[in-house]
DNA sequence: TTTCCATACGGGAAAAACCCCGTGTCGGTT
DNA sequence: AACCGACACGGGGTTTTTCCCGTATGGAAA
């Protein structure tokens, strides 16, 4: 009997055509396609039968990739949800892989490989990209750094304030603080953030998603 | 004879799921396929007859949509462009007509709607997606509002160095100009993008898109 | 109790950023 | 020929940033 494939991606063109694909696989059958977590919320109440596996993008309007897994994982845990995402952020690869999916897999990897990692996930259950794209390793080394990168919430304030066109002087009056004590925030966060001028400490802010545009 | 379709995009499952899809319209063929610009180049050389349509993803590593279809209306004119993004901002949207494409295409549109386009393509030689979600007059509105704020390439280079840790005196000898003379484009800059500190320049650059974080 | 650490603050000084004053060239317009 | 705009540049000055030298307090840990 073939696999039971669902497919959540709000991309119709790549939702038909991948679904395209798996049928091709020949040992896959796309029984259930939604465009975001919503619409499979809905479409799958109107099931009979689940599917084995549901391929969730991670980059979603409405409800995203983590929401939809977190979902599943709670209301229908013996589906095995495998992540697609376009982007090998190590953030979000972590979010999903707490939210319960049990793979990850980019966008720009080869049919061969979805393959591949589709019949793993029937055999063991989990995919582990170990071949090329994803380390967990480096996942979980950058998940230790993100922790270890911890800001009070006056840090958190005059980094806010520094990525403006305000003069030191003023965020010290903004702060209700001496000049020479917003300086001494300044030393700490070029120290934390590894820069040495108040631009690095923005683009770096920035980067980090610290402070938003 | 069936119209000879190339596709361009750096997602492989993407590529080779919508290739798929597009053999089994059957009035049209794959003949190629890359994974962004550069790659397409290499292709098309080792090519006896090119392709009709060329489907192009807009957002690409290496080189992206906007570069590729230059040099294809540049080198290949007789190739008709068709471009394929995700997002509608309308910024792109300019660019890629401008670049020489001759249709725009969400990748969140339906197959049909994708087989009219190329349908439409093949009859009258361009495709206007009037059916929804792309607004021309919007379009041309917001491209005169981008064109008040036209920058040399001087200037780019100028806030692209500005962007970063460098001192004006580095960025001078970076550009092999005098201290003052990057000092004058501090200046005008500065009252283009309407700021005040060089971190207001970088922060507006950024929100206007003219320099990536 | 002492030590450590986070927080708040002061003075001084070099470097960088900011903002004026001005000159001159070059290519294109009128 | 006179004019204009874009570009490159010089001098000089103020403000801001950056980076030292320190002190003091109050709480938590050894």
């Amino acid at each position: 009997m073939k696999t039971k494939i669902g497919l959540v991606d709000d991309h119709q063109l790549f939702l038909k055509s991948l679904g395209l694909m798996l049928d091709s696989f020949n040992s896959y059958d796309v029984i259930l396609e939604a465009t975001n977590g919503k619409d499979l919320q809905e479409k799958i109440k109107g099931k009979k039968e689940l599917p084995d596996i549901i391929l969730v993008d991670v980059n979603m309007p409405v409800m995203d990739g983590v929401e939809t897994t977190q979902w599943l994982s709670e209301n229908h845990p013996e589906v095995k949800v495998v992540a697609l995402s376009m982007n090998a952020d190590d953030h979000t690869i972590i979010s999903m892989f707490k939210a319960g999916c049990c793979g990850y897999l980019l966008k720009d990897t080869h049919p061969n490989e979805l393959e591949r990692a589709l019949d793993e996930i029937n055999k063991r259950g989990f995919y582990n990209a170990d071949a090329g794209n994803i380390n967990f390793r480096k996942i979980l080394f950058h998940a230790d750094e993100k922790n270890t990168l911890q800001l009070s919430e006056k840090e958190k304030h005059f980094l806010n304030l520094a990525c403006s066109e305000l003069t030191y002087k003023q965020i010290a009056t903004e702060m209700n603080l001496a000049e020479r004590t917003v300086d001494g925030y300044r030393e700490t966060l070029f120290k934390k953030l590894n820069v040495q001028s108040r631009v690095g400490l923005c683009l770096e802010a920035l980067r980090q998603e610290l402070v938003k545009l």
